[in-house]
DNA sequence: AACCCTATAGTGATGGCTCACAAGCCAGAC
DNA sequence: GTCTGGCTTGTGAGCCATCACTATAGGGTT
């Protein structure tokens, strides 16, 4: 007699599973892919099989035969700040509701080799889409030169080629801040963007700009941070020189944060000698002295979103598609009417 | 004669390659996977052979007859904030640098069912391992009870049973904090604690008392808020009704600026009339005014030996490993010698 | 000259699943 | 009673690697 092998050790097999049913394998595979030609008897009966075995399909040997991995992947620039982090909890949750896995690859810079690095370590790995979270602005052409194969959603910009985008409306936001700083009667509005290259920036550069344009005033002083706190800070100390600016828009909450600092000890009140307005509404901002006003994006919607059209694009390869979000104001006590010069 | 498919459709696997450099897909294999028995020649020809056809070795295949996925999952809670993200962000750069692909969930709570749901997922996905970076105090139980046949690394507690650890010494920082307000002269020293069963929070709870113990000193009031700016904020207020404070001891840096914002709202100095240390060491606190006393807490560090013990649990299972990060204290300006009382 | 050994390469089985197709069954129609 | 057709179920091939063997060649030994 043959010695028996251990069962215990391996893992179920569909196999197994049929054995105990009293079926084929064959039926086996179709309860668990829903297929309609089962009747309700041997349907339950499988049911029950692979509950009392603890059955699990093997990922692989699926993935072998469909050729779909039910994985996406996500490459994300900056993950470790508040807005790409929130945008990958919500993608992430999305993508589990529809049923796929997501592999994330974070990257600090911006770097050529790097960036192409990581997409094939994606196509290595077999994602069936990748979601581009990396918000500079020679992405898409880099993108469509290395033309993956696969769908992909580039988030931060509208669709380009084959590539899709889901964005946030940046220039609208900054249209929407520095209205409301015009509607408060100040007419020499500064602006602190963030770096150049970074398509955020550039948006909200060019929405603070054509606002003054539209309300017939000259555009303030421009300066530019990166993002980080202790750019906004560097400058708020040259800002506050000039005594004839009265707000300020910063491209980030954060660059806020500085400037918030270089005012106060440079003894300027905010928002009673200067107003100040940000973007990302960060979750402290509501506690800062005094609660910043800014323009929050959206970032659950725009990663819901991002899933959507990643769900589109893996269903049916159509044309490339765009979603917009819209941002919106969130005022609060760091912008008040401007003061009458003295 | 038949008709020939096209065979640029189809993504050349292992015998195209072999057919193209004239061996064997069995030789393929060995170049692909570093064996020693191939001569440089033959070596050379399979590595042009795979180059001009764009070769990439299927994943699924190999996972399904190697029954390694070379994945491990990350289950996160709160991974929109700054700890979370940094952690997450080191240990899939950790992973990628192994070979590893990293397989995220998030999760916003503690519900025993989402968290289980989602260990579930990654052991349908086929993870070799999961890192859990869930911080309450019931996870370690949780996981013990599920069993899941796979090495788990859990972040934030040292080693449990079968269950490997990775944490921060958090008492350690809370005692570096509160001796630093002794130091200065402090002798009412508040908490305003992380909300009951986190983990964290009940270990900086315990350091806070143990310092002011062995310093001789009665324990201060102990405030329990939700880590948001919003819960430090409202503690604020009430700790602002009591003369005798002089310092306090934020369990991390959000609650730390809503109680600055509330000192601030009541006309008390910080750090003049109050001192303040908080936790994290979030990029902010150093633009705050004033520049926030912080205990750093080396998530970039823990990212990486979490990843380390991941890998040596894969490569010999053998028993559970804890290794543990030492916090370390940034002084800034939120704290000063304490004024004698008038 | 016969033999053995090592280095290198090839053969065929195998992993667990889905797909395409074939087969069985039973009801209703003629 | 036979036939037709729809509903269920089963059979066998195939996906693409790796693994365990086997085969071959060439060098060194005795």
């Amino acid at each position: 007699m043959l010695p028996t092998l251990t069962e215990q050790q391996r893992a179920p097999v569909m196999e197994d599973v049929a054995l105990r049913a009293g079926v084929s394998h064959q039926t086996v595979s179709r309860v668990l892919n829903g297929s309609p030609s089962v009747s309700p008897k041997t349907k339950e009966k499988v049911q029950r099989a692979i509950v009392e075995l603890g059955y699990r399909r093997n990922t692989a040997a699926r993935a072998l035969v469909t050729r779909k991995t039910q994985t996406i992947g996500l490459l994300a620039n900056g993950l470790n700040e508040y807005g790409p982090a929130n945008i990958l909890l919500a993608v992430q949750e999305a993508a589990r509701e529809a049923g796929y896995f997501v592999s994330i690859a974070g990257i600090r810079g911006f770097a050529h080799q790097e960036i192409a690095d990581a997409l094939q370590r994606f196509l290595d790995q077999g994602v069936e889409g990748i979601v581009v979270q990396v918000p500079h602005a020679d992405i898409p052409a880099m993108l469509k030169e290395l033309n993956l194969g696969v769908p992909i959603v580039v988030i931060g910009t509208a669709a380009d080629g084959s590539l899709s985008g889901v964005m946030v409306d940046q220039e609208k936001g900054a249209c929407e801040a520095v209205q409301h700083l015009v509607d408060l009667g100040h007419t020499t509005i500064a602006h602190v963007a963030g770096p150049d290259g970074w398509i955020d920036a550039a948006e909200r550069v060019s929405g603070w700009r054509r606002t003054l344009a539209h309300a017939g005033l000259a555009a303030g002083p421009l300066l530019t941070g990166d993002w980080t706190a202790a750019s906004g800070y560097q400058a708020g100390l040259k800002l506050a020189e000039d005594p004839t600016i009265t707000a300020v828009f910063a491209a980030n909450d954060q660059m806020a944060v500085g400037l918030l600092r270089a005012f106060t000890e440079k003894g300027i009140c905010v928002p009673e000698d200067i107003s100040l307005v940000g973007v990302d509404d960060l979750p402290e901002g509501a506690y800062l002295v005094p609660p910043l006003t800014t323009v929050r994006q959206g970032f659950e919607e725009l990663g819901r979103r991002c899933l959507e059209v990643m769900l589109s694009q893996l269903e049916s390869a159509t044309t490339a598609q765009t979603a917009v979000v819209e941002p919106r104001l969130i005022v609060r006590a760091s912008t008040a009417p401007c003061a009458p010069i003295q």
